[in-house]
Order: C-alpha cells, then sequence, then structure tokens
DNA sequence: TGCTCACCTGACGGTCCGTCAGAAGGGTTT
DNA sequence: AAACCCTTCTGACGGACCGTCAGGTGAGCA
C-alpha cells in the first residue's frame, strides 16, 4: 500500500517520551508514545520547511496520517508541540556547553573555541526553525517559553560567566566589564549570526571565515587575551 | 501653490505615507492615507501588547473602528502590514547607522561606541515587536522580510565593515579577522542583547552596565584597541 | 472467539479569513 | 442646493481551520 504517510525519522536521539502525559492528565502507553513522536517530527519538518506562521493543525495531522483530534490529544495547540521540540533541543544541546568546561587560558584556547563555535552554529544549522520560535516567543513574554529558553541558555551562560571571572580574578581581564553582559553578547553573536549565514556567503563570507572570526572574538571577550 | 511641481521629496519625513498604494494598485488620497496609518499604528500597538502569533485582522479592525474588509483595502494579510512597519522602520533608523560615520579610534572613541549602543538598545526596546517579527521571518527566507531586512541592516554592516577595515590598514587589528564576519558578530550581539535584558535586570545586571558592556567589546572589535 | 481499555477519529458549532457588490462620504459642477 | 462622480468604506457570504465531543477501532489477553 502506498498510503502510508512521510515515515519519521527512526532515530529518535535522547528524547524524554517517557512520563509523557496526554492533555487529560493521563500516562501514556507504548502506541501513544509513538504517535505522539510522529506528530512532533512532522511538526518540526513542516517547521522548517514552510516558515514559522503558516503552521495548520490539520496539516500536521495529515501528514502525520493522523487526525486533527489525535493531535488535541497530546498538545494543546501547534505552540505546544513547539514548545515540547525546544524543551527536548534543551536536553540535547547540553553536550555543547559542556564544551565551555575545559580552559580557554592556554595555548590551546582558542582552538577550543574555534570547536565550540563550530559545534554551536551547527546545532543552530540543524535546529534553527524551532530554536527561532523559542526565542521569539520567549521575547514575546510567553512564559513557557521562557522558562525553556532559559534551560537552553543557563548552561551556557554560567560556563561563561565563569571563564570572564575567572580572567577577571587572574587580572586578564577588565574589571570594568560586566561578566553576566560579556557572556550575554557573546551568546548573542552565536545565536543570531548562523541566521545571518546566508547573507554572508552571498557576500563572499564563507561559513568558515565566519567561524574562525567568530571564535577569536569570543576567545577574547572570555579570557581578556588580545585579538589575534 | 500646495501642488508646487518641482519641488524635492522633503525626505526627513520618515514615513512613505505618499505614493502609497491599496491592494489595487490605484495611489489612495488623504482619507485613505489616514486609515491607512490607523490600521498601521493599531497593528503595532497589539503586536507589541499580545505576542507575535496572536495578531487576527478583526482585531486590528475593529480597534481601529473599521471594517475588516477595510484592512484588506491596504493590506494583503496581517504579515503585510508588519512588512510595511518594518519598512518604516528601515528608514527611521537611519539617524542611528549615522552616528557610526565618527571615527572610533581616537580618545573619545568609547564615548562614541556607549553612545551609539545606548542609541541603538533604545531603538530596540522601543520597535522590538515588529523588528523580532522582521527578523524571524527574514530567517525563515521569506523573500518580502530579507529585503526590508537587508535595507535595515546594510547601512550599519557598511559603516561597521569600513571601521574594521581601517583598523586592519593602520595595522591596529588582526587581518586574520574577516570584516564582513566582525560586523556581523558586532551587530548580531547588539540585535539580540536587548530582548534578553529582562533576564539580565533579573540576575541583577542593570541595562547601563550591559550597554557599558557592549559598549567596550563593540569598540574593541571594530577598532581592535585592547578590551579596557 | 469475545472482552477490555487505551487509543483514535468523524463530525460539528464556532471563529476568522478574504472577497465581492453595493452603500456612504465628500468634493465639484450646475 | 441639487445633481453628479469618484474615492473610500462596509455588510454579508462561502470557505478554511479550530478545538471538542461521543462514539468507533484494534491490540493484547482469557
Amino acid at each position: 500500500m502506498s498510503d502510508a504517510a512521510v515515515a519519521p525519522e527512526p532515530e529518535a536521539g535522547l528524547v524524554l517520551d517517557d512520563d509523557v502525559m496526554a492533555t487529560d492528565g493521563r500516562v501514556i502507553g507504548r502506541r501513544a508514545i509513538q504517535t505522539r513522536r510522529r506528530l512532533l517530527d512532522v511538526t518540526a519538518a513542516l517547521l522548517a520547511e514552510r516558515g514559522a506562521l503558516d503552521l495548520k493543525v490539520i496539516d500536521v495531522a495529515r501528514v502525520a496520517g493522523a487526525s486533527p483530534a489525535t493531535f488535541y490529544q497530546y498538545f494543546a495547540d501547534v505552540e505546544d508541540a513547539i514548545a515540547a521540540l525546544a524543551a527536548e533541543l534543551a536536553v540535547s544541546v547540553t553536550p555543547i556547553s559542556s564544551m565551555l568546561d575545559v580552559d580557554w587560558s592556554g595555548v590551546d584556547g582558542l582552538d577550543r573555541a574555534r570547536e565550540f563555535v563550530a559545534a554551536y552554529t551547527r546545532f543552530w544549522d540543524e535546529n534553527g526553525s524551532v530554536l527561532r520560535i523559542m526565542m521569539l516567543r520567549a521575547d514575546d513574554r510567553e512564559e513557557r517559553f521562557r522558562q525553556v529558553r532559559r534551560a537552553y541558555s543557563e548552561p551556557f551562560m554560567i560556563a561563561m560567566v565563569a571563564k570572564v571571572r575567572s580572567a577577571q580574578d587572574a587580572g586578564q581581564l577588565s574589571v570594568a566589564l560586566d561578566a553576566e553582559a560579556t557572556a550575554g553578547a557573546v551568546l548573542a553573536a552565536l545565536d543570531r549570526l548562523p541566521n545571518y549565514r546566508q547573507n554572508f556567503e552571498k557576500r563572499g563570507t564563507s561559513r568558515d571565515a565566519m567561524i574562525e572570526t567568530v571564535a577569536r572574538l569570543a576567545h577574547t571577550a572570555l579570557t581578556g587575551h588580545p585579538l589575534q
């Protein structure tokens, strides 16, 4: 039969599919978990394909081979599904924030910075369509997304603030710089730059050059080492 | 008298209410211009008040005291109105991009940087709800918003790239830094940081400290002067 | 085979969209 | 001021999508 709707990615990854509840509060079983996952995967796919504002429940359901009513069994609305996707990303990004645990003040600090920036940029390339909505709705003061964004950003902020403080303690970095603001500025650049990439490439700036440059700027801002 | 033929357009009035067309292509008169403006103002107000995704044509029309059909006479849909608002912002931001025309390499360079960052942050505080959608939809590869965003960002990019290049020519700044990417990183930080402000203030970082810190980081990135 | 319960869906009232044809406004001519 | 005309506005409508029921379906088990 060719009536099979889009086959969802079998690669599950580190998802929190256990302890998931339906909208009526009951804990769901194995079959329901699969259905929910299919709906989430289709939501992510359509989000990447069309834009952010053209996402209809009816389309997600149809592509997932389910009825719209099924969608509402697991999510209050489309944003609820996007929030669930964003919460998964907040978990799956931790390997990247862990990359900040190594010291950047040594001779290979710039190499570590470069690896980190490359990994973070790649993560945005892969998940930008969900992350962008997370950012937008958090900026819009939607509490649900603010919480998810905090969970997402916190590890980066903590690690970067620690770098700034230790550079300041070592006398490498001016204490006129606010540690939180410095970390925030670096993270802000990392969060927006991947979105500018297409424009850069149109102007002749390659992805690698962008990563190299941002790595150097971040390295300087977080360690106080001179710009090289 | 009032219809002086050769009078050059006073480009100061940052609104493009002249030469505005209805969706059917006809040039509209004075009464229609007022109606259109009312609809735009209400759109901006509701956008700031509720979030980005909860904006209905029917609400805009009702608050503006018009019929939904009137709205469609001037805009194809809600996004079209937001794009028009963003286009106005791209014009009204030019006084701020002009602030970059002064030199930052002298002893008062940091003061100029601080003034610039403060002005740009304030502009985001006032117009963030429209700018955020412009950014999101441009990131979503919506051509209309990409064009508006380019018009908005271009003056900043040009001026910042010029700063980087001249610092590199003067031997103040490493040529390992790509000029476009450096300018983009600074602009990226400026575009996202105002949105993090609330979180900062919750953590005890004041608005002024944020501006001060970002000004120092931007000053260093664009001039090559050491971080002070 | 038939039972059971977790899971799924058809169908429906309601809201909003986007588009007409025609009404209302307001300026000009007679 | 009445008649005219062009611009601007709107009531009303078919259609799309929303979100919610009550009831249908099927996998596992006796």
